[in-house]
DNA sequence: CTAACGTTTGTCCAATTGGTCAAAAAATGC
DNA sequence: GCATTTTTTGACCAATTGGACAAACGTTAG
């Protein structure tokens, strides 16, 4: 025994790669099931692994579900707080809706997992939906309300229109189903997003231009 | 043994009472727990009685499911199919924003009863929304587009369009948890479909003026 | 080589859950 | 009142599923 005090053992390379390759596996069923659609044995196949060998790197379902949600919520928010104060708000804001769009269009499967875990009344995430997001969401709203007092957009509620844009580009993801089977083989084919880029821009950027 | 074929079994007012109950708990149930989350047993319980019971009146939990997707696929749609070529454009677009908002409003668990399933796939819809919705939204974007084609509103996409105003009005009743806690226990209150409808007002209503 | 430790798996278990069934209980027709 | 039909239920079942565990296997340091 040496004289440290037991230290607590560190992650191997090897560690790391598996919990990397179940978290990825999980985010694969929890965002196309949800989470009690989603079963332990489904995860194990998909990450190549059995069961019991899941469950000695996390210590259940529910883990490996908090553990998602709680490092792809820093993901999911980034572009919002990027959104910055000091640059040309028309500029800023156009960038933030086009960043919201390729989410939807990169990473659809994270959108889905958010998606499943709000509609169930976000009973995992809640405190972070009152406290983190909440301060975040009103710090931008308050830099777009400047800019609305500035004469630079027109003026209008930053809180919904923050939603507008979540709701807007998250659609694409969420609904996609739905959004293709509308649009049909022809125009529901890769063209679809550059075709809602166009539209969300005409409908917020436009719509945002100062002086009506 | 009468003359006449044996006569499908006229369903009795008893039956369609207790088929509505069934039907009114398990839109409870699927609404917030979606189809894998949602059990016989809370349904039963939900509806006041037992299991055994409910699958006296309907085959199992599928076809509960299918029977409320259906039924409510009308109810839901209904707005759209208003939406009519002869009144003046920008009201008929109005009205339809603040129906589809008012359904959010007073119907939340049919919302988010769809959005489970589209999330999930629309693994027992698919067939609807590629038949029946889609010949929908298609007849009524080709309204839309006479209407930019004569002048009367902005230049858009119809489909689009259609898409922004469906997911800006459902998010208020699909993410509503997070709605509510990014406004807080202030601006979250009932007050929120007013400012939402005002600003949804705004951005589509102003934005699809004609002449810019 | 071997002891110690980290990793993997087969097996098992208890709880949950969708659904069945026969028998009891109501309701209905005569 | 009585026979027939409809409705309700308690008991039961098989499949699924989250998780526990000890034994087996691999790896590494001495």
């Amino acid at each position: 025994m040496s004289i440290e005090a037991a230290a607590p053992r560190r992650t191997t390379r090897i560690q790391q790669e598996k919990r990397e390759k179940i978290l990825e596996a999980a985010l694969d069923v929890f965002s196309a099931n949800g989470f009690r659609g989603a079963t332990i044995d489904q995860i194990a196949e998909a990450a190549g692994m059995s069961k019991p060998n899941l469950l000695y790197y996390f210590r259940g379902k529910e883990d490996m579900h908090t553990t998602l949600m709680v490092r792809l919520l820093e993901t999911w928010l980034a572009p919002l707080r990027e959104l910055d104060d000091v640059g040309d708000p028309v500029t800023e804001l156009r960038s933030y809706i086009r960043k919201k769009l390729e989410m939807s269009r990169d990473f659809p499967r994270e959108s889905r997992l958010f998606a499943n875990e709000i509609l169930q009344g976000a009973p995992r995430i809640k405190e972070l939906l009152e406290g983190e997001l909440r301060s975040l969401v009103d710090e931008k709203a308050n830099i777009i309300k400047s800019w609305m007092r500035a004469g630079k957009i027109a003026r209008t509620d930053p809180w919904h229109l923050i939603f507008a844009i979540w709701a807007t580009t998250q659609h694409y993801a969420d609904f996609d189903v739905q959004v293709r089977s509308v649009l049909g083989p022809d125009r529901g084919g890769d063209g679809r997003f550059e075709d809602a880029a166009r539209f969300l821009e005409q409908l917020f950027i436009d719509g945002l231009k100062p002086g009506k």
